[in-house]
This record gives C-alpha cells, sequence and structure tokens, in this order.
DNA sequence: ACAAAAGTGTTGCTGTTACACCCATGG
DNA sequence: CCATGGGTGTAACAGCAACACTTTTGT
C-alpha cells in the first residue's frame, strides 16, 4: 500500500436503549465473509456527498424503521490496523431509541438487543469499540451529562425501573427511599396517575420527567 | 466532482491554556492565500500511514517544542462545504498546556495567544469550530468532568486564580470565602507553603491539586 | 497612609446517607 | 395466606449559599 492522503471512513452506530433495567444495544448478524456469523454494530462507508450525521441517520432509520432519534457524534477510530487489508476509519455514533417503539422488538437470528455486558462474539474490532464507547456513556449517564437520562426515558416509567437502570450503569446499588425522595422530593419526576400492570407484587408509580427540573441537573 | 468513497481528512489541534484567569487558545497567522493574514487553528492533513492522535502529537511537537501534553479527541466536522473546492472532513483535538513551558510564551506576528472570547479574524470555518469545541470544553471544565481542572493547573497556583478562571469559564461571580472554603476544608487542594510574588496587594498563598481528593470529583 | 488584593467565620438551608417496616397485587 | 415487589419517615451529617470586615504587601 503506498502512502495517500485519501482514507476510507465508515460511521458506526451503537443503537442503545433502556429496557428491563439494563443498558442494550443493537447489533447485527454478518452474513458473509470476512467475519461470517459474528455479531457487528451497523454501519455504512461515507461517500464525499454524504456528512457524518446524514450517514447515522441514515442508518438508523433503515434498522430501527424510525424517522427520529436522538443520535449523537463519539469517538472516531483511525488505529491503523482495525481491519485487514485497507486502512479505515471509523466514525463512531450513539443512538438512543425507545426499543418497544422500533421495527426490531423482537431478536431474530439476523438481529438482536444484547445487555452491554452480555455481548455475543463480535466481528473486526467492534468489541473494543463499544466497550471504549460505552465506557465514556456510563460516564454521562451517571453524571446526567447532556441530560441524557431524560433521552433514555422518553416516555413512562416507574422509579424502580429507573433505579434498576441506574444501579446496573452505576454498577452499585442504590437505597430505594433516598433514591425515591431524591426525584421526588425535588420534582425530577411527575406522578402520571397511571400504575404500572405487572406480573408480580404491588404495581408502581408510574412517572415522566419534569424536562424543565431535570435541564441541567446534575444526578 | 464525482462520488466517491475516499475523503481526505484534516487534524485541528486547540492548543489550549489557562492564563491569568482566562481560557486562552494558541493561533497561527495564515501566510498564503487563501485566507492570507487571516488566523487558524495549527493542524495537518492525514495520510493513511498516520492515526488522528500521531497527527495531533506531531502538530503540538511542532507548535509548542513540547513533547507530552494532555491531547484528546473531540469532534469531527463534515460538513460538505466547510472548504470551497474539496469536502475535507476535520477531527479535532484538543491540547492543555502550561503556556509558561511552550515555546510560543510570546506572541509574534505569527502566531499568538488569544482569549477564548476575543478572537481574531479567523480563516475558513475556523471561528465555528472553536466556538463549538469550546462550548462542550465549558461544560466540562464547570463539572470538572475528566478531572479536567487538574489538567489546566498542572503546577501551582493561587486560590483567586483559579476562582478567576472559574468564573470566566462559568461566566458568573462565585463567592471567594465559599470558594476558598470548599477547596480548603475539602482538602482538594494542598498548602505549598509558598507565596506568590505579586506586584500589589497582599501574596497569595500558593496551592497544588490534591490529586487523589480531585480524582473524579465533581465541582 | 493609601491602594490593591487575599484571607477568614457564622448561620440557615438543602441534599445525602443510613436505616426497617408496611402495603398492594396475583396466585 | 403467601410471595413478590413497591412505598414510605426520621435523624444525623455534609456541602452550599449568603453575608463584610481584617490582613498583608507595595508604593
Amino acid at each position: 500500500m503506498e502512502k495517500s492522503y485519501y482514507n476510507v471512513i465508515e460511521t458506526l452506530l451503537l443503537i442503545l436503549s433502556a429496557d428491563e433495567g439494563k443498558l442494550k444495544i443493537y447489533l447485527e448478524k454478518k452474513k458473509n465473509e470476512p467475519y461470517k456469523g459474528y455479531w457487528i454494530i451497523p454501519g455504512s462507508t461515507l461517500d464525499n456527498e454524504t456528512t457524518l450525521e446524514q450517514n447515522a441517520e441514515n442508518i438508523y432509520k433503515k434498522a430501527t424503521g424510525l424517522d427520529k432519534g436522538t443520535i449523537f457524534q463519539t469517538r472516531t477510530f483511525s488505529n491503523l490496523n482495525r481491519l485487514k487489508n485497507e486502512r479505515v476509519i471509523a466514525s463512531s455514533f450513539i443512538a438512543i431509541t425507545d426499543k418497544t417503539l422500533t421495527d426490531i422488538k423482537q431478536n431474530t437470528s439476523d438481529n438482536a438487543w444484547f445487555q452491554i455486558d452480555e455481548l455475543p462474539k463480535l466481528g473486526f474490532d467492534h468489541e473494543q469499540i463499544i466497550n471504549e464507547v460505552i465506557t465514556e456513556l456510563r460516564k454521562k449517564i451517571t453524571t446526567n451529562y447532556d441530560d441524557i437520562l431524560i433521552k433514555f426515558f422518553p416516555s413512562d416509567f416507574t422509579l424502580p425501573e429507573l433505579q434498576n437502570f441506574y444501579e446496573y450503569v452505576l454498577n452499585k446499588p442504590i437505597d430505594r427511599r433516598n433514591f425515591h425522595k431524591k426525584f421526588v422530593n425535588q420534582d425530577l419526576v411527575v406522578d402520571t396517575g397511571f400504575k404500572q400492570a405487572k406480573a408480580s407484587g404491588r404495581p408502581g408509580t408510574l412517572y415522566r420527567f419534569n424536562i424543565d427540573k431535570m435541564k441541567g441537573k446534575r444526578i
């Protein structure tokens, strides 16, 4: 290979969702070689008439069937040996979505949701990319940087649900009474008046974020 | 221009420093057309045998004469019309440095430090890039995200110095007594035993960050 | 002595932590 | 009535916010 000032760039989109108190990622199974049968982050090579943001949106639309979502840029990976044959730069994006609204509710043999701590066998350097991007994201979630919690819970939720997700990301337990007090006493959440329908146990109260109070709030 | 999957990428390095309570950026004056006489962010086109990180380090070394510094990646800009002739993607990095240690202490006609709210006439889209990157950075500084304050104050400082910088970035005043108490009572800083040499007024006590206490500390 | 800038103490408020029992629902 | 999971109160402590006068230095 010869030294050149032209580079190949791909956009990789980490589609994430808060589901059952876990942080989950949507992955696709590769149908052809190399890495046939391995799972990969959905992506697309960038042409010089498209922006990275447009590219990410296109991947999002194709994968979820949704038009609009919370999509933002994260790291760009430029290691020389990411792929075998050619140096390809990966610009990674995160999309935060509501799993229940997408066309990909059900896991199939071709695509599925995985907990970010229970990843399947991944192709290329995608496991490393997920780990690096998620490490950054965990910091953002646990401090509510960029009001990111709101984006993971766009619709109604119970406080135990939120707490489970938060404990999962933080990886340590929190006292339920204190968690409840924090959100309710500071009016960070609003009671919707509805209760969760559940299989067992007392149904939880459904809350919604009080956007005004949550904006800029450091958790 | 024809659609292609090859792209030109440049690395832009925003070299920053906390100086006299202000956030300053190092810029270079462009010597040839286009934008001759305008100021620009130092940068370099990426070849396909170099990583973005290596590229940023090279720019840093060339500009400051320093070997190592705190350098990290920020946004990648891929607008189609950034430059006139060809679509060039800009991957921006921040370098945080100690202005007094660099070879660029003095402003010359070719390069100079500017307060980030008193920028000169900038070439290309560099003003927009600075503004977007600095907006993100301000959030990080004011929350001490990634322990960034330590990086801006690697050596001794007085509390009023730190406070001035902090007020400048936050763009609002803070009570001096409360600021002092916060850092001293929580042992976030250590008294070095020295005093600042100053032109007028009572000399300030020189402190150093207590790294262990500052790590992960949210300000 | 004056100007300039740094150092400092108290009080009330707000949020955090630690801790254990009762309540609503389905089976 | 039992299992499951949700809801709740209190007290001690820590950090934050609001407030003005004194000390050290150079001129």
